[in-house]
RNA sequence: GUGAGUGUAGCUCAAUUGGCAGAGCACUGGACUGUGGCUCCAGUGGUUGAGGGUUCAAGCCCCUUCACUCACCCCA
């Protein structure tokens, strides 16, 4: 490449149209579950205030600490590319009114995230989420119904194998007492920790259950490791096992993972994951889709006191996962050539009838020998071609080749409309 | 943000110790004046990611930079 060529953003790419089709399936299976279980779709601006993320992910996550896409606008306001898709589902859910005409709304949303992070393996600066959030519904059934949703998402893309793993991180009541618990539990086990962890234990000790480092993960397991679960208040407790006994009922299978914890501030009581692969003791991979309950959200957000649970699933990550995806049938093409200026008028003419009467049709736009033009209408799957030359002009009719059977006769120009129909349908 | 590896034609890859930048596929044309696929022949296509340095000589060695890949980190 020269060097003046420009190239795209690191970390954002083009989506190809070798690709594209995948996509394409991908979208069109999210959009179908979606309208069975009843969500409806709902797009917000890439573009949001910061302060939306800083409130609602935590000013002290990766995300809005080192990930955003921060700016100042001409106006002087301080403006992001939204990192993940639930704080604008809330703000508009909020700013148009739903939580008093409609709070129990569910919405769905398919849409690019962005994340300044270095980009890897299944990991870009602009990537893309299928999410959905359900409002106002404050027991187990609704997480439950969030993540059958995930569940028939995964299959519905043809994910053979994939693990739900559950935790509870409890609610602002029990959360504080497990802390000073865990806090208490880890300090005297610091020094023993990676670098990383020994930071954690007083800023985020939460996330020192979620290191991926060999060591940490060890000592973590063969300790008696406080559990959340044995802190959690009463009404935590009884929802938790609530949501397994009704996964159970709804042959949804999960494991429990009480060193599950969430990224994002916002989460309270139910946290899930799903990973590629059959549960079992696998290497720990990234997760293809998350979520979970934040029931303080909304009323962090200016909102009323309103539950809510969520998720999102990585549509690079999946794609990943996806060994194949049927191609779609392609519908034959009719190809038209001509030889000759005023045939090649002629033949565009001719396509753009062909196309009124519902015949995708390729006019050969570049000429040359028909040899060349056959060439590539066969390169470019027409299964029909169409000859228009100095005899077909001077008789009115047209050949009709047919690539496959290396058959051709000459139609009246008059009847090919009819002539395709039967031939093609 | 940290560490490592890799960048040669549109794609997949060669190029001995530092010694004339190549092949296959694709594309264009011809063999075959108005007929594709198969075959054969020919042609187009490169500042070897970019910039600098060492050297008689650099795709190869050194420095810088950009991108990708992998791991960390983070997370979907």
């Amino acid at each position: 490449m020269a060097n003046k060529t420009v190239q795209s953003v690191r970390g954002f790419v083009d989506l190809l149209p070798e690709d594209a089709w995948k996509w394409q399936f991908l979208e069109a299976t999210a959009r179908e579950v979606f309208q069975l279980y009843g969500f409806e779709e709902i797009r917000t601006p890439l573009l949001e205030k910061t302060d939306l993320f800083s409130r609602s992910v935590g000013e002290a996550t990766d995300i809005v600490g080192k990930e955003m896409y921060t700016f100042t606008d001409r106006s002087g306001d301080s403006l992001s590319l939204r990192p993940e898709g639930t704080a604008p589902v809330v703000r508009a859910y909020l700013e148009h009114g739903f939580a008093k005409s409609h709070p129990e709304s569910s919405f769905y949303y398919l849409a690019p995230m962005f994340r300044h992070e270095r980009p890897q393996h299944g990991r870009l600066r602009q990537f893309h989420q299928i999410g959905a959030e359900l409002f106002g519904i404050p027991g187990p059934e609704a997480d439950a119904e969030i993540i059958s949703l995930q569940a028939d998402l995964l299959s519905r893309m043809g994910l053979k194998d994939f693990s739900l793993a559950i935790n509870s991180l409890g609610c602002r009541a029990c959360q504080p007492e497990y802390h000073r618990r865990l806090v208490g539990f880890l300090e005297p086990l610091a020094p023993k920790l990676c670098p990383n962890c020994q930071k954690r234990v007083r800023g985020n000790p939460l996330r020192v259950l979620d290191c991926k480092e060999a060591e940490c993960r060890a000592l973590l397991r063969s300790q008696s490791v406080p559990r959340i679960s044995d802190s959690l208040c009463p009404a935590c407790s009884e929802h938790f096992s609530e949501l397994q006994a009704i996964l159970k009922t709804m042959g949804l299978e999960f494991t429990l993972d009480p060193f599950l914890v969430r990224g994002l501030d916002y989460y309270t009581r139910t946290a899930f994951e799903i990973y590629p692969g059959k549960s079992g003791s696998q290497s720990r991979t990234d997760a293809i889709s998350a979520g979970g309950r934040y029931d303080e959200l909304i009323s962090d957000l200016g909102g009323p006191a309103l539950p809510a649970v969520g998720f999102a699933l990585g549509m690079e990550r999946i794609l990943l996962q996806l060994p194949e995806i049927p191609p779609p049938a392609k519908k034959p093409a009719v190809a038209l050539l001509a030889m000759g200026v005023s045939a090649r008028r002629l033949v565009q003419k001719l396509a753009r009838e062909l196309r009124e009467n519902g015949f995708p049709a390729r006019a050969d736009l570049k000429g040359g020998s028909f040899k060349a033009q056959i060439h590539r209408a066969d390169r470019a799957g027409a299964g029909l071609v169409l000859i228009l030359g100095e005899d077909e002009i001077r008789d009115q009719t047209v050949m009709v080749k047919d690539l496959k059977k290396s058959e051709q006769e000459k139609i009246p120009a008059k009847d090919l409309v009819a002539y395709l129909r039967n031939k093609l349908s």
